[in-house]
DNA sequence: TTGTATGCGTTATCAT
DNA sequence: ATGATAACGCATACAA
């Protein structure tokens, strides 16, 4: 009748059950323990509704089942879309999510890796681009989409093979001049890969291209001036652009349309990263599609593997084309 | 020479330090201590890169700091936009976010708030229409968009606000019949008054409505249904349709836009959520843009108040009308 | 196979 | 103000 103030501990369900707490545990962790001793114990777990208190269990424990996540930010449909599908894939192999949100601040990166490090997270997956990024030994760190060295794995898609994918289609669609479009950090990353297997692919085809790479922070209206140097007599230069991201895609579309341009008649344009609008419905244009679910899986089965010397220190992972509604056909 | 096997902790401080261990926890939680100990032991502390375990920290301590996320998915840029937004006031306070994805499976949410639980989170924001959740005494809850009676607070948008914004929106741009659709579960919860909102914006203007709503499973076709049935001689029935979410106005658009009819010159559609392309980018459509940050930092404010019988059982923020092209100006 | 005892790293309660 | 010591809940090595 008096509310049960505290909650239940092993040594509750023990005298309930009329064992001895070792026998409790042995119970509750799937040990070898007599078959009647068993039904008695989870009787008594039944009846007291005992959870086992996870910080208890962590504190001998060299593993938490817990992995921290490091995003830049939850705002990019790309980024979320990983967060859910390294989410599931953790929640599969019976493992708690922690989520961090950055803001690419390489600050904010070594902070939250030392929360995450305090929690003894099993380890750590973060999409970072910080060069001195400090994880202790003790840690395995998966890296996406940035190469730190052989002693760090990282999971991307393939970059290089993406950019020459995009321009493959473009030109297959009847293209004869290509623009590759980017902005972003100017550090080593593997996304910096698809402009290396763009340009291969144009000059396998033996296709006139043009390159306009903008530092992270320059304005995107740069891109407009860009265009405007290449609009003569009512028409671009180019009849086939591939930006790096969907979201620049986006904006270079707008930019175009309002110039009078139609999209995809006179321009076709191809994006990078598949993302749909509200997650799951239409592409927001024609575009390269990375293997997210791939990706997190195999993020997940590296970061808990507990042979963590084993892990290759590059996987690319293959792409795919999608109509998004941006090229012909 | 010898690499450190074992991580320091607060005995290998207080040597290190020449002081006492319970000097070092009090110098590590702020308590007050002798100036001369302090800096002995902070620079110990630094020498030894000592960080504190939280989990033998958590093993006595009633708060963890910790608070569990639960979202029907990570897919959803709504939802995805809250998790954001809790995850930035939860860190703002010194918080982890657990995060996890129910699929508003009942199963799932429960089996997840078991987890939380045994996390000994401090308390749990969830989305969940599920009525029999389950929670301990001692875990503060806190509910979006759904109202479980007045031991659960609630925080929600004004939905019944909205439904009439969105009403009065339309009509101030000219409609004279307006059509409410909407697709969902039958249970009760905070989103069912934008239709109440809606129907009374329309009465106190003298506007004829039609009402269309699906239950959640129903095949999305049956909209396309609808419509025929009020397609007649080139044109709809009502010039103005209130979507319940955006995701609906883009699909309903979507329809729209292939049986020849122009958006917003024939029809204007509003939908409701706020959802920005690319996270940050333009509206997908005309909306009544929910105060994300603002439900977020009630939420957070509300789970970590320690006084919780204090919390109001339900609050409701203001949304606002976001022009998004799929009305007049 | 089952029970007992010890320790994990921290906080909190004591004396000092 | 500081130092010693007893919990916290569980796992585990060891004794029965």
């Amino acid at each position: 009748m008096a509310e049960r103030k505290t909650v239940p501990t092993m040594k509750d369900v023990a005298r309930e059950a009329g064992v001895a707490l070792g026998t409790v545990s042995k119970v509750v962790n799937g040990l070898p323990v007599g078959e009647e001793y068993r039904t008695r114990v989870n009787e008594a777990i039944i009846k007291l509704d005992y959870r086992i208190n996870s910080y208890a269990k962590g504190l001998k424990a060299t593993r938490t089942n817990t992995v921290a996540v490091l995003m830049p930010n939850l705002i990019n449909p790309f980024f979320t879309s990983l967060v859910s599908a390294i989410g599931r894939a953790l929640a599969a192999k019976g493992c708690r999510m922690l989520v961090y949100e950055t803001d690419s601040d390489p600050g904010m990166e070594q902070a939250n890796v030392i929360l995450a490090e305090q929690q003894k997270v099993d380890g750590i997956i973060c999409l970072s681009y910080n060069q001195n990024l400090k994880v202790s030994d003790g840690v395995t760190l998966i890296s996406i989409d940035r190469y730190f060295g052989t002693r760090i794995p990282c999971v991307a898609s393939d970059n290089y093979g993406g950019g020459m994918l995009a321009a493959e289609k473009l030109i297959e669609n009847g293209c004869r001049h290509l623009a590759f479009l980017r902005i972003g950090t100017k550090l080593t990353n593997e996304p910096i890969k698809r402009k290396d297997g763009f340009i291969a692919a144009c000059e396998a085809a033996g296709i006139e291209y043009t390159l306009k790479i903008l530092d992270d922070g320059a304005p995107f209206s740069a891109f407009g001036d860009f265009l405007g140097e290449h609009y003569h007599d009512g028409k671009l230069d180019f009849d086939g652009i591939f930006c790096v991201t969907d979201s620049m895609a986006y904006l270079i579309k707008k930019m175009i349309t309002e110039m009078g341009l139609r999209v995809p008649e006179d321009v076709q344009i191809v994006g990078y990263d598949g993302v749909q609008m509200f997650g799951d419905l239409d592409y927001t244009c024609s575009t390269i599609v990375q293997p997210v679910q791939a990706m997190a899986e195999t993020c997940v089965d590296m970061v808990l593997n507990p042979d963590g010397a084993k892990n290759p220190s590059l996987v690319c992972l293959p792409v795919s084309y999608a109509y998004g509604g941006t090229t012909k056909a």
